[in-house]
DNA sequence: AGCTGGTGGCC
DNA sequence: TTTCTGG
DNA sequence: CCAGAAAGGCCACCAGCT
């Protein structure tokens, strides 16, 4: 390729700068902050329908493939038809500002407003009406619990089916497809499902690109595009278990044309949406729902309507609201006493294919006897708080013991042996890696102690280098092959860094204190050489002494501490606290760690709630001998609103019809706009890596691969910089080489 | 058979 | 992973 | 303080294409 210096494109001109392009394809800086997509503001009231579906003899069998497990004895029976309970009522309305759907006809008892005369919208059509507005949390809760109104009453009597479509419903609400550690995914990208939608509406796909990008969701594209193919009859409507259905169908295909086929389903949702159900039936094949609720709420949603709807005997109606006549403070606790029930079975079983019908059959008090933490099967792991210093640790643990353990860089290793003596190791998202560490699997018998029969290890497994004996990089780890792999042929070797112990012979741990678990860990197990060690501590509260800690980490190839209190408030209940641990690494902290100043040279037009504006930037070193800006990487995260509102109301005006002849960029990499590189910012990351993208320093470590970040973050504009003062590709990559050496930062600087 | 683009899953 | 924001 | 939603690099795996 021609290749063209900075500086020689440079000298002659400068002067063409005043005619800026006016056509920029972004429009005007969009008002930040919430934007309501569509103003439905009209209703007040909620028209809440749950509905009719034939009820198929097979509702057993799709209740049966879609839960992971058999769903708790004793299975009811089906009758072929719904049972008298559930027949047609007239349609009722719910005020949404309470939610509990019951109205009065006459002198009769409440009754749910579950009516199976009237379609069955899809969930998130419903649930969504309102997107952007506070309500959207109040209109799911409501909408999970009047499913369940109309689940709950039916599991004493007869009906799976009721329960299955709560399931389908928070699968959807969720944006999942079942447990993580069955690894069922749809295999649909935003490219292929514009594909789709192009298809779908008769549209090119250029069109469908291009508005997509405008409207930052291709969701709204596919809601407002009239689809030209008139079809005879009108498909029926959706439903919450077809809808879920179909996704699955999606997940299950593999091999020839099955993009196709996928494709084939998905034009077969389309025609079926009303309303603005095209939106949210992308948005979930997209995997983004951005309806300011996840699981959390979903999980609270879940607990309110369990308890404050309460089954009945025989033929007298539930309990409407169990609540009633508490005062409000106490109503609260005890609903929050409840939801904490079911988040903390919920992080020891996460599996909602078992969870729901328990819940409906047995009541939330019992829901913890029926889900116990089983080997085997994954739980949540703790995660930790970045913190900016010992001293911010300090504070927050106050005057409670702690311990300090080195924090690998690796990738986290949740070790289950099971009773059978079979072993199993799950991602830190619940994801099955056990046929990706045959060799840690093999080691498991000789670290063991026999007196172990059950337990689960919590652990880091990290990159080893046998012959030297070290700690290999992050990305070194990654390149081993995931699947099915064979203990002979593996080319990384795997240290595994044993940290805690949750469960040991029967008994669950995780509300024993880490110094117990500790203790138990220690007990349970040896350690070998390069296979399985203990992850490195010292419990020391002496700032100075951490800070020293915190250096050796770094030196011995780690990112930095993990900080645990060892007694008080150190358990392993991820319900109460997620990130009950602490995390300090050196990038954290102000004024230490590696900070670049790059220049920008592209942006990407933001999605969700960036659009309107720039989501992301391009960014480029400066290469001296060159003269032309080398990639970096691309940046969007460190933003303040209103720095990206001031970023595309001055970058909008340093576009650029094509990129300058000396822009080193890979087209993988092209931004979708070009920048004139007039600015230069401070960013931060947390590593190095060698890229096979970007252009950074190319040559100088590998010819073939250039240098890009790790973490990058923006922190503010370098106004004082030129562009070519911007940081080079040489000084990027001294970089690497001073903190392979390990810098001798001053421990001060870690207070 | 080998390459490429897309996707999901690590951090 | 990091970071920001609104509740 | 929490929960959700923006956004990053890089790798193996898979389907589709040449």
């Amino acid at each position: 390729m021609f290749v063209v210096s900075y500086r020689a494109a440079r000298s002659p001109l400068k002067a063409q700068n005043g005619a800026h392009q006016e056509d920029s394809p972004v429009k005007k800086v969009a008002k930040r902050t919430r934007r309501i997509l569509d103003s439905d503001d009209d209703d007040d009231e909620e028209v809440v329908n749950v509905g009719k579906q034939q009820v198929k003899e097979d509702v057993f069998k799709a209740v049966s493939t879609t839960m992971s497990l058999p769903p708790p004895p004793p299975a009811p029976a089906i009758p072929s038809t719904p049972t008298s309970s559930m027949s047609p009522s007239t349609p009722t309305s719910v005020s949404s500002s309470e939610g509990i759907s019951k109205r009065k006809t006459g002198n009769e008892s409440t009754e749910t407003d579950y009516n199976p005369s009237r379609p069955n919208y899809h969930p998130l059509e419903h649930a969504c009406w309102k997107e952007g507005q506070k309500l959207v949390f109040n209109t799911h809760e409501n909408f999970l619990r009047t499913h369940f109104l109309a689940a709950r009453p039916l599991v004493a009597s007869t009906s799976v089916f009721y329960i299955y479509d709560l399931l389908c419903c928070v699968y959807l609400c969720l944006n999942q497809l079942g447990p993580a550690y069955l690894g069922v995914e749809l295999g649909i990208g935003e490219t292929v499902l514009m594909k789709a939608v192009a298809q779908a509406t008769g549209r090119q796909l250029d069109k469908i690109k291009a508005e997509a990008q405008e409207r930052g969701d291709l969701g709204l594209v596919a809601e407002s595009s009239r689809s030209n193919q008139r079809t005879m009859f009108r498909p029926a409507s959706l439903t919450v278990g077809g809808v879920f259905k179909k996704l699955k169908e999606i997940a299950s295909m593999s091999g020839n044309s099955a993009m196709n086929k996928k494709i084939d389903i998905i034009k077969g949702l389309f025609v079926a949406c009303r309303f603005s159900e095209a939106r949210y039936i992308v948005r979930s094949l997209a995997g983004k729902l951005r309806i300011g609720l996840a699981e959390q709420s979903v999980l609270s949603a879940l607990s309110q309507a369990v308890c404050l709807t309460t089954p009945q005997k025989g033929t007298s109606p539930a309990v409407m609201d169990a609540g009633k006549g508490m005062t409000a403070e106490s109503r609260r606790a005890w609903i929050e006493e409840k939801n904490l029930i079911l988040k903390q079975t919920y992080c020891e079983m996460p599996n909602y294919d078992i969870l729901i019908p328990v819940l409906l059959k047995e009541g939330i008090d019992k829901l913890p006897d029926h889900c116990k933490l089983t080997p085997g099967v994954p739980l949540r792991p703790m995660l930790a708080h970045p913190t900016k210093g010992v001293g911010e640790v300090m504070k927050r643990f106050d005057e409670a013991a702690f311990t300090c353990e080195y924090k690998y860089d690796g990738e986290r290793a949740q070790i289950h042996i099971l009773e059978s003596g079979e072993v199993r190791i799950f991602s830190r998202n619940q994801e099955d890696n056990t046929t990706k560490y045959p060799d840690v699997i093999s080691r498991i018998p000789k670290v063991k102690k026999d007196s172990v029969v059950s337990c689960v290890l919590d652990s880091e497994a990290v990159a080893w280098d046998r012959e030297k004996k070290q700690i290999q990089p992050f990305q070194v780890l990654t390149t081993r092959k995931r699947k099915d792999v064979d203990a002979a042929d593996i080319k990384v070797q795997v240290c595994v860094y044993a940290f805690d112990l949750l469960y040991l012979n029967g008994e669950s741990l995780v509300r024993q204190p880490l110094c117990r678990r500790r203790e138990l860990l220690r007990e349970s197990f040896a350690e070998a050489e390069g296979e399985f060690v203990f992850a490195r501590f010292i419990d020391s509260d002496n700032t100075e002494t951490i800070a020293e800690f915190l250096e050796q980490s770094v030196r011995d190839s780690c990112e930095g501490l993990m900080v645990k209190t060892l007694e008080k408030d150190a358990t392993y209940e991820i319900a109460k606290r997620s990130h009950n641990w602490l995390k300090l690494k050196k990038d954290y902290l102000e004024g230490v760690g590696d900070t670049v100043d790059l220049c920008v040279i592209g942006a990407y037009l933001g999605k969700g709630k960036r659009t309107g504006t720039y989501g992301g930037f391009l960014l480029a070193c400066y290469d001296e001998d060159n003269e032309e800006f080398q990639s970096v990487c691309k940046i969007g995260t460190g933003f303040k609103d209103e720095d990206l509102e001031q970023h595309h109301k001055f970058l909008k005006e340093h576009i650029l019809p094509k990129p300058r002849p000396y822009y080193r960029v890979d087209q993988s990499a092209e931004p979708d706009v070009w920048l004139d590189a007039v600015q230069v910012w401070e960013v931060k990351c947390a590593d190095l890596s060698l890229s096979p993208v970007y252009k950074a320093a190319m040559g100088m470590v590998d010819p073939e691969k250039g240098i890009s970040l790790r973490f990058p973050r923006f922190l503010r504009i370098r106004d004082d910089k030129k562009p070519e003062d911007a940081t080079s590709g040489a000084q990027v990559s001294r970089v690497t080489q001073i903190l392979n050496q390990g810098d001798k930062a001053d421990t001060e600087d870690y207070f």
